[in-house]
DNA sequence: CTCTAATCGAGACGGTACGTCGCGTCTTACG
DNA sequence: CGTAAGACGCGACGTACCGTCTCGATTAGAG
């Protein structure tokens, strides 16, 4: 009943209240930061009781994570196509590109504090879809090598979110392309 | 008075107080996250007051910057003259050497939600170093360009000291190196 | 919400609290003076957390008050009807024997350094039961004449309480009648 | 060496040190109860260093008895020829007088809760004086009669000087005669 | 006039109490 | 009869003040 990620046959208020929940998490992310945040103001944002927040969620955290999962899930969603592709160029410019669509939750994700969070569940969808990631880099660990690469890119999105937020998507994407990506798919030498 | 990086002529007192504060969070980080650690457990841990911890600091997280800060200096005194030369490789494997030689400390800065803060502190103390950074590569933006990639450094560093630790300090700085680093010495082309 | 004196329609729990902390105080003042106790102590003997206490008073001192003020409500209420009569030995004799009977929490209020809170509780329910006080001395202003009293009154029960405890009720009627009480009931001359 | 009343051959810096403590909590007390009152405004008030004041004075309530014993002092003093006389008027009169001559320091002794400590010095002075007070009203303790009498001065004092401030001293006077002074010289019966 | 010891100013320090804030539980009144 | 409102316990926070302490600087008063 709590902490839930995917609820499918759930009571409809139920998931009224989480949806009511997710969104008003994600407008105060906008202005401060997850541990500034309180419980209690999260449930005036959402129009809900103070107690009945408990009932869905047993911390703040479990609210984020679910926010976060929730927005990982489309993510990879729309970008796993082309992440086996050998056209790293053209996969990283559609991963910015659907970062940039969905900007407001996607600074207050990667700029709040939450980057964890959200790099965690990142991995975590990224493996569901794909146990076995192509590694043939043989000088990255195969078991960790996945959660290192998910690092950098979240790393480089907080960075473009928060300290270069002129820059467009395409020039963003150039930059992680040029920066590492292209090492992950070029030919072994 | 308060807050303070560098102390020189201070009352004795002073500086041995600061300096307790700095040891016991540096103890107090190998088992618990910043946020979790209290003032009170700092207070203890290094034997003061606690009324005294915020005579010195307003809060944790300005302790933890201090030490940070401490350690930034460190690193950087050692590494700088590495940076600017052309191996690139060279230069990465000192990196990694001398953050194995502290090993400790520096797992507890990267891996306990500090990692933010340390961030700050390298950027800073690179910066005071040399205002004009080697700004070749015309893909990156030349004024925020420094703090993308000290975060991608931390972030390999992270993700060593808490997901790869069995990892040498050459197999780390050869991903380093191959990842990402060799991409920012190297000819443009 | 705060340091109420009369509350009828409270929450069962607000009711049942405000009752612990006054006996909390009633007994903890047998023992100490006002500002020898502290809020831990009052919670602590009260049997709630330290926090509720603030729920309920913003200060000890309004607690006393909260106390002082049902004490004397009691009082009053008991001796009112004798105060316009022209017997005041009589009246001086009921008004100890109350205060006799009740001499643990009197002894509490008056020698502990909170006379002053009691003396404006008295004054405060004496005025609502009777705006025009029998104000025949000319020779004592009207408006605040009887707060001079009862402030002799409450000097005669502290003496009493604190440095005379072996007296008799009887006796220390006499005394006040003696001293000053005739005095405010005799035809002027 | 501290908490004295009675420095003669002392260092000049004392003498003029424990001078500046006593002024400059007369002052002080003007606008702010004594426990209102720090040690840091006291000494900041006397023009001396904290911890100076500390060798002079254990508490400042002790350095409050010391005022109150001087000021007691020089009223007694003053007062003593006439309270033996059978004249109670006059006696009441020149008491009045003496307090109003000096008013604003005993209004800041009566008002700021200050007054049982007053209230010591003055039944100490007077006991100095005259060990065997004449005693001769049968329904009065004679060991602690001579505390409630003095008790019931300070407290029209008190109400005269906080409460009935635009009163003159002869109108306060023969209050206090009228209510209970004559009661003490006249012939029992 | 000098020397020596007491006094003083400055302020770091440990400690206690305060009052606030937020969390998460649990009771209660109300619809 | 269920549910929101909110009282509650808990614990951390940061502040204020107390009284102790060390350290120099100053100054009185004796020789």
């Amino acid at each position: 009943m709590k902490d839930v990620t995917t609820e499918e046959g759930q009571d409809r208020r139920v998931r009224r209240t989480r949806r009511a929940i997710r969104e008003a998490l994600q407008t105060l992310l906008q202005d401060n930061s997850i541990e500034q945040i309180t419980v209690k103001e999260i449930a005036a944002e959402a129009d809900i009781g103070y107690t009945t927040f408990f009932r869905h969620f047993t911390t703040k955290e479990a609210a984020l994570a679910d926010l976060a999962d929730y927005e990982a899930e489309e993510l990879i969603a729309h970008c796993f196509p082309l992440l086996r592709s050998a056209d790293s160029r053209a996969a990283s410019l559609v991963f910015c590109q659907h970062i940039d669509s969905r900007r407001r939750v996607w600074t207050a994700l990667l700029t709040g504090g939450a980057a964890s969070i959200v790099r965690e569940a990142l991995v975590r969808h990224t493996l569901e879809r794909s146990n076995d990631w192509p590694q043939s880099r043989s000088w990255l660990p195969p078991e960790s090598g996945l959660t290192l690469v998910i690092g950098l890119l979240v790393e480089v999105l907080g960075w473009w979110l928060s300290r270069a937020e002129n820059l467009t998507p395409e020039h963003v994407s150039e930059i992680m392309d040029r920066l590492f990506i292209s090492k992950l798919v070029e030919k072994e030498g």
